[in-house]
DNA sequence: CTGAAAGCGCTTACAG
DNA sequence: CTGAAAGCGCTTACAG
């Protein structure tokens, strides 16, 4: 009757095996009613949820994971939060992921290769669910922790290219060869790429800028301005007035990121450069101000909210042990034309 | 000898028993060396931390998590990843977090009391080591749940008014009343204070202009302009447009952030409103972008990082069960003089 | 300062 | 379809 002289060490939370008692069945039979695992009467699951219910019963997220070896949260790699782009992600996939019962854990590489690596390895000691990561380059390494530790795992914002891959994302050459042709199309003929990062998808995009100039015999290798610097408003002015002033004769800029047109926007209105008539200007991911721009910025629109969603929605399914219909989903782009170009 | 017959679930991980066999010591012996917890004798702690060392020994936080009733991660509540602000915060925390063996459980209550009681009952079932919430404003329920978990709370962004409440943060209605002060040194009498989002912050840095206001005998409530929509670059350009259409004498707008405030001066450009000539304009963050603008934005620079980071600290010395020399941290902000002013 | 025992609350693996 | 037993890898509580 009383527990006062043994060393429990109570901590008044309701447990499985209070459900079991109030439900008349053996705790095991709980466990696999709420988890829908395995055929249950369903006579008895109807009983146990009612128990469940009444009691307040939610199970412990640490019991379990010890248990199954598998946590209760799904671990999202972005290079950076400080890029609205990723925060339009990672909001998409905690909106997907919070209504099935897993945690999102944020972990962000700063496209630092050692970093990934190093985040990786604390992640998986958590055995999280699921893994959703930016992109497909990384080091040897990262990508046989990842591997190895038999956590699904979802790429985003590229498309795949290797088989067995799963991936959501877009074709970032593609979308960077059609604003390219945009401007061709407007009749600009002398269009610099000015990237920053350099990062991955700014590379893939530059290619697309070379497609598209190659196709029509313009492409000029002196017109590729690239920056390591993280992309930004500041890093945008700068990179204006030195294309400006080593190529006077460019009629376009192709920026690799909005933050950097805004940027390049602002400086041409203080050097007085008119845009779109004497210089176009275009950015990529249409981010938040873009179309407050004077004039207002021509860009492409990434789907990256949707890029989000649809990744956690494959990385649940993974996680029950199921196969994509698509491993590898490509959900596009849309080219934004406003009074910049 | 062989295991084969054996229930086991072999993981293949290196256990404590493992070290403590490797180091001869029991494994109690090796998890009160290995966490520093009461005193062992240091020749055994050297000997436990080299066979740790050795056999690459890494706690699993599962077992630890169910085995204490304490997790291995601090939650941390914020109503936005899509303001700037806060990204800066969260990068802050989980710099200083991450060292100390912690990680980061990010909960976006998107300024809702609902949602953050919801989260907050959520984040409370995994047991977290730590809570940093944002300001002190909530539920009354809300603040229950914390009260009654037991778990180490810090507030930021905020100063404290009460007692037994940790916080780290600024005085926003302070330095609202400092920026109002600047307008009203410059010789600006009609000043308008145009406010969106209306949480707690933005309705103490109103409080600050009205003091400011009243202290002239100037404070006119008709020049109060809220709106409850969340703010942005978008809105500010309407509601520049709004009150210059309401209240055309006006001289100057605070407005309680600097996206509002650069979507004020793009639309100042647009309609030819000269700033600060005609009228000046004046934010609140000093976020990107900022001193970029044309002319560049007049704003607060506000400590995010540094109360990050001081709030990580202070939490950290809570869970190792210290108090805090001062519970309540002012950081203080920082004008920022710049051209639309 | 050190340890043997029990327990945290689940799920796996085996049986029936 | 259901269950008794064992185990996941730690830490707590009690003793000495």
């Amino acid at each position: 009757m009383s527990d006062s002289r043994s060393r429990r060490r109570a901590t008044g939370r309701t447990t499985l095996a209070d459900v079991a008692q109030a439900a008349g069945v053996s705790p095991i039979t709980v466990s696999r009613a709420l988890r829908g695992e395995r055929a249950v009467d369903p006579a008895l699951v109807a009983r146990v949820q009612e128990a469940a219910q009444r009691l307040g019963y939610v199970p412990d997220p640490a019991a379990r994971a010890l248990a199954s070896q598998r946590g209760t949260h799904v671990a999202v790699l972005i290079p950076l939060l400080s890029n609205a782009l990723f925060v339009d992600l990672i909001e998409a996939v905690q909106r997907a992921l919070r209504p099935a019962g897993y945690q999102t854990l944020i972990g962000i590489t700063h496209y630092d290769e050692s970093e990934e690596e190093q985040l990786l390895r604390e992640q998986l000691l958590h055995r999280p669910a699921g893994l959703i990561v930016t992109g497909f380059e990384r080091s040897a390494a990262a990508r046989a922790l990842i591997a190895g530790s038999g956590v699904p795992c979802v790429h985003v914002m590229e498309t795949s290219t290797q088989p067995g891959q799963y991936s959501v994302g877009f074709s970032q050459q593609d979308a960077g060869r059609a604003l390219t042709e945009h401007l061709l199309a407007q009749g600009r003929r002398r269009i610099a790429f000015a990237g920053a990062q350099l990062d991955a998808r700014v590379m893939q995009r530059l290619q697309g800028w070379r497609q598209a100039l190659q196709a029509v015999g313009g492409h000029d290798p002196r017109l590729e301005f690239l920056h390591p610097a993280p992309s930004s408003i500041a890093l945008g002015g700068q990179m204006l007035e030195q294309i400006l002033a080593f190529r006077p004769a460019v009629d376009a800029i192709f920026f690799c990121n909005d933050d950097l047109a805004q940027g390049a926007l602002l400086a041409a209105l203080r050097l007085k450069v008119a845009v779109p008539r004497r210089l176009a200007i275009v950015g990529f991911n249409d981010l938040t101000g873009s179309e407050h721009m004077l004039p207002p910025l021509t860009t492409v629109r990434t789907p990256r909210a949707a890029i989000g969603e649809a990744a956690a929605r494959m990385l649940l399914g993974l996680i029950r042990g199921e196969a994509p219909a698509t491993p590898g989903v490509d959900l596009g782009y849309e080219l934004v034309v406003r009074g910049s170009s």
